[in-house]
DNA sequence: GCTGTTCACATGAACGTTAATGAGAGAGGA
DNA sequence: TCCTCTCTCATTAACGTTCATGTGAACAGC
């Protein structure tokens, strides 16, 4: 079976009698034509099935309406409400997405942006892997624009869109250590990644400002499991089994603040396992606010993120971007909101 | 500041007093060219920064290396798995991704499909939204090969890769209903799509194998809300309203499936609201494996699905049916996993 | 010395579209 | 009548590749 023919706009053409250029033009919403020819050529070329082929339009146009979001994982929560985001946004723009996922690997990164850069896409969103800082600079030397998300390679000039994580966490913990909570521990994903340092600055801004000493607090760190194959989000296994070693009745924290929701699922079960519970002897602050946060017993205090209004925003910065390349940059932390249920007390 | 000139074939060419045709054949790793002259061209390329420019060769190729993957919501766990699966797939193949959500709407789905045609992508992974059977006659009649993913649109002769739900419900019921369960009822999605189907075909056929009256049985189906602009997966809230409606002391079933973990979080609360208890009054089955489903009290019993599995073989079949397009269809349906846990007793 | 073969490259055309330029017809004004 | 202007369309040339074909040189065999 031969591959059937695609229609083109020659075809539509030479079945009117036109020539291809003036088919182009009244297909595109062009002047120049009249209304009655534009009529006849949009009738033909349905009748025809014609679609236009991207590639021959965006060789030529220099445009190719795709844009590249190169993500670390999309199995963790909150990019993948971020995609969604992404995706609807690009959508209403009339733009497609092309995936990459990097899986927090160099390696992997360089070769998005390589895929990237043979695309010719019109800009980029991106996770940065953080380990390097130039990996992104073919991009930047192309003039492609580049919007980060979430993680901030600085002195690039690169848009920035993410969350005040510090502010985020140390305003909570503040709001959530009572009279009496003197022992805090985080317990944090080991990744070098700059989400990781904010919520240890938030955790030790908040140490200060309640006037405790840091000899009290402890920040601990879940190994991140590397099982390639399997598409893992944060394992609450990891985090128990780390959390049941340290935790007994005489060692405890009165606080445990966990990197997202996931691990306060182990802390959870460390506590009740060692005869203790939340919150009279641990309070849990959570990260995240996974859909399940709130029917956990008790019901988890945690840290809601704007994923959708970060992937919106950050299309929607993309995007203006595109529109005026010399705009001066911006960088934009959205606030997250404190969610209080009973796990604090 | 001008758009930097891309580095082009000729340019490499013109340097070396080559020809554009010499270069690419070097570069692409055809025969005909000396080696020595081949490593100059290596050398020069990369000093200059060469990048092949993907629209012109497919332009004349015909292929564009790229598979359009269309999800109907990227947040939904099963799916988020997926993608990751799909993407690590095409990735080692050496494909890239363009990701196509469609929310479940077929005019999405219709513009996902117009997309993958104006690309030209070499295939297709779908989920089909399945409230019309012709939106991929496009790609059908372009020749485009079409894997569907776990929802199968039947008469197109088009490859499937799905999970064998039915047979995993009955399985999955007759082996968790005790003696003494009587009362079984099935808190379903209201979507009108094969895998809601096959739970429910799934159900009746446990419900015959367990000598059970269907009088005592009953599916329920929680209203899908469509809040456009939140990306939200399948809400435990939605189920919680439904269940704690219908949940009453004197009026529960003995086990309740549900058609995903979310659903059985609300379940919990709407049996412990009304002074029950899972799983000694309420057996609760769950369907997906959650992360968070063996952390619950009690632990959920579920059904883990192979989304990793599915992906992989998706992929996988695409490429072969790329290959050889001609080769008889395919439908493959994984089994899926009972993982027993507390809350059916 | 002639023909035939192989190797290493060049040349020209094509892929399907858009942009720049040209050209003919009709209208309007002097 | 002629000139200019506008409107509508055609013609031609790109865009950056790859594919089919052409070509000259070197070499072998007779």
């Amino acid at each position: 079976m031969a591959r059937s023919q695609r229609v083109t706009l020659r075809d539509v053409a030479d079945r009117l009698g036109l020539s291809a250029n003036t088919v182009s033009r009244a297909l595109t919403g062009k002047d120049q034509v009249s209304e009655s020819t534009r009529a006849l050529i949009v009738a033909e070329a349905k009748r025809l099935g014609y679609v236009p082929n991207s590639h021959a339009r965006s060789l030529v146009s220099g445009r190719t309406m795709v844009i590249g979001l190169v993500i670390t994982n999309p199995s963790n929560t909150f990019y993948a409400a971020l995609i969604s985001a992404v995706e609807r946004q690009c959508r209403a723009a009339g733009y497609s997405v092309l995936l990459l996922v990097t899986e927090d690997s160099d390696e992997n990164e360089e070769r998005a942006v390589q895929q990237l850069l043979r695309f010719g896409v019109d800009g980029v969103l991106g996770v940065a892997t953080q380990s390097r800082s130039d990996v992104w600079d073919g991009l930047i030397e192309a003039n492609i624009p580049v919007v980060q998300i979430s993680r901030d390679i600085p002195g690039r000039g690169l848009d920035f869109v993410g969350i005040d994580v510090e502010s985020a966490i140390a305003d909570a913990v503040v709001r959530v250590a009572r009279p009496g909570v003197r022992r805090i521990w985080l317990l944090e994903e080991d990744l070098r990644v700059s989400t990781v340092a904010a919520r240890i600055a938030g955790f030790r801004r908040a140490l200060d400002e309640l006037g405790i000493a840091h000899e009290h607090s402890l920040v601990l760190k879940v190994p991140t499991r590397r099982t390639s194959g399997a598409s893992l989000p944060w394992r609450p296994d990891d985090a128990y089994a780390l959390a049941a070693n340290l935790i007994t009745p005489d060692n405890h924290p009165d606080l445990m603040i966990t990197a997202n929701d996931y691990f306060a699922l182990g802390v959870y079960r460390a506590v009740r396992e060692c005869g203790l519970a939340v919150p009279d002897d641990v309070r849990v602050l959570g990260y995240g606010d996974h859909p399940f946060a709130a029917y956990l017993q008790p019901a988890l205090t945690t840290i809601r993120l704007p994923a959708d209004e970060a992937g919106t925003a950050a299309v929607d910065l993309l995007l203006r971007r595109i529109a005026e390349p010399d705009r001066p940059r911006t960088s934009t932390r959205l606030p997250a909101e404190l969610i209080e249920r009973r796990s604090t007390g």
